[in-house]
DNA sequence: TAAGTACATTTGTCCAGACAAATATTTCTT
DNA sequence: AAGAAATATTTGTCTGGACAAATGTACTTA
């Protein structure tokens, strides 16, 4: 029996239900016709009207196309059509850091599984952030790559939570927010910064300058783990050597840290700058002064960009994998939306040391003068 | 009188489009109450059932929402809700030279006009095309920036082709294909590179090199801009000058076209590097070779890429406005999808000349030389 | 044989009416 | 006064029937 008229279902409803089992099932196959509404009536009972309810609201769901005086005909259908497959990303600005290497990554992979990207540029703003996550619930996407603004924990929230009002997956690319539960993808920058700081002492640096941006998380943590090489090798934290605008980064306010560092140079002074481009910033103005590095400054950046790696001048810095969050942020999602009840997952991939030449030996140096004051 | 019966045009049909114009006309305003089924019997003499089918009609068009008990509702809509609203961007490599800034000015525009951004990598490779085109016309974009690939123009064609036949829209940006009659948005690469040249040969410079990529249409004019400079200052081309690989641009390539041309180096050279990519290559091979610039060599780019623009090195070069051909580029396709039929619009944007220090002035020179011989 | 005509089939449009379900409001009961 | 029950309203489901429109097929006619 097709229809059950005691069931409190509707019988048109039971009817549609019926139909699409037998589509799945294969009895009805894509582009094949099936009975004509009178004979749906006869099978079923029911009366034409009641028939024609059901076809039409499976026709609207574009399972059934029906044509006059032939029948009704069921749909070849893709089954890739009827989902979507729209992943969004939303960064800082394409056109800066790393924003265009982590597109990238999340890009080959998502085409690697027949999916699209919509790039979205928040230029770390609120306002822009909201309006992006309004039209990418608009747009049905079925996941977003989410890249925190460099501001406030709750306004990051308040973003994330209107994807979760919609069921639609986020994963936190590079920059993180570590009280929530929510999937990530990101570097060791604790570690990263730490080995970095060490570099530093190793070659003989004790005035360690740092320059950071406190609104990213990942930058408080470079700032955490030069802290602590700092206290493992027992030296003091110098509040005059630690620049940390509260605001975006812009050359403008970056300058004046940069500035500020500068003044604080005698003997010869280390700088960290938690990103390249604050690193290659330094590197102008010092170079605008007739600063040399590493001759008359050592520097050292975070990130290891491809734009910074093409310059000649050879930055000592952390390689980041960047594209590589890209692709596995794309993982994450596409495993989230394959299992919504998953515990989340928060991947920390390890980045390394590139020395180049940006830092002078001071232990060399040091060494060398003993050794000519002993000769 | 709302239906005419003896209208050929259905009864319910006509009972939609009333209902439509009366909430266009702000009779039914968004979140009121239309009159009940039994009411609009009444007014159209009609009866319910074919009063029910002209809402149902509509609240499938998500223009109404019936709630039992309450009576139906006018929805709040956006009209941007009903149609689809993504713009697919196929670049070379959205890491390098200009794809970024292009992608930021189309993506801008696109949020400004509360459209969505698909980024698509190709590679220039045509296999990557063809995937992207197809994956674009699944999602059902409603146009395409399209970047040529380095290839030839049968196979861009053939890309082209894909949309034309699902009547999507498609903009040429940046590089172009002149003999077909297609939408696009470009800057005057031969003025360009003409100006450029002229710079040079103001400067004092006879011997000019070049090196650019003849799979481009862009570098073919910016060659053709470059010859016609020499040519209108009577200066004779000079094959071995001349550097054209044809192929994609890799160091690996490019570096042996740098180091021929280097080859050439007597008295001073000046090099037009026809984009800014090649003009750092040739900028990190003279300085591995202890050759600066401008002392032993003149070197001018084309683009004035930002990633450039930031490096302390200042190169001479040509602004081209990046930013604005995305933006152009979406204005472009936004009034093709209002009017399919008008001509098409081929956009040639301004380029101008940034003067920095990467070029010897020789006249200077010679004009000292011949002061200091006279003297 | 070719063109036109009638026919049969199937969906499209429309009507008149009945009862069900949801739910705000009113009335009744305790 | 609080809760329960009845009521009224409106959409939801369903019946049974009629004619219209589209269109392939079969038949008729010149």
């Amino acid at each position: 029996m097709i229809v059950d008229r005691n069931s409190p279902i509707p019988q048109y409803y039971q009817l549609q239900n019926w139909l699409i089992e037998q589509i799945d099932l294969g009895v009805f196959k894509p582009g094949e016709r099936i009975p004509t509404e009178e004979e749906l009536v006869r099978i079923t009972g029911l009366c034409r009207a009641t028939v024609r309810q059901a076809i039409s609201n499976l026709a609207n769901l574009a399972y059934l196309k029906p044509r006059r005086r032939f029948g009704t005909f069921v749909l070849e259908r893709n089954p890739d059509d009827r989902k979507k497959s729209i992943i969004g990303i939303m960064v800082p600005d394409i056109r800066s850091g790393c924003s265009s290497e982590l597109a990238r990554g999340a890009e080959d992979e998502a085409a690697r599984n027949k999916h699209s990207i919509v790039l979205c540029n928040t230029d770390d703003l609120f306002f822009k952030a909201e309006y992006y996550a309004d039209r990418l619930i608009k747009e049905h996407v079925t996941g977003v790559i989410y890249v925190p603004i460099a501001d406030t924990e709750e306004k990051n929230r308040t973003i994330i939570e209107r994807f979760r009002q919609h069921d639609i997956p986020v994963v936190l690319a590079d920059r993180i927010l570590p009280d929530l539960e929510i999937d990530y993808v990101t570097t060791d920058n604790f570690y990263g910064a730490y080995a970095i700081t060490k570099h530093l002492l190793k070659k003989g640096h004790r005035r360690i300058a740092i320059i950071y941006n406190g609104l990213v998380s990942s930058e408080r943590f470079r700032f955490e783990g030069y802290c602590k090489a700092l206290q493992d090798n027992r030296i003091p934290l110098d509040e005059s050597l630690i620049s940390n605008p509260q605001t975006l980064f812009t050359e403008q306010v970056y300058s004046k840290s940069v500035l500020k560092i500068l003044k604080q140079r005698k003997d010869h002074l280390a700088v960290f700058a938690a990103h390249d481009q604050i690193a290659l910033l330094f590197y102008s103005i010092a170079r605008e002064k007739k600063l040399s590095i590493p001759e008359d400054l050592s520097l050292v950046g975070y990130d290891n960009l491809p734009q910074i790696r093409a310059f000649s001048f050879g930055l000592t810095t952390i390689h980041q994998p960047i594209y590589e969050i890209g692709r596995k942020s794309i993982h994450v999602i596409l495993s989230r939306l394959r299992d919504k009840r998953v515990k989340p997952k928060q991947i920390v991939l390890k980045s390394w040391l590139v020395e180049r030449h940006s830092v002078q030996d001071l232990g060399v140096l040091r060494r060398n003068r003993r050794y000519s004051q002993t000769a």
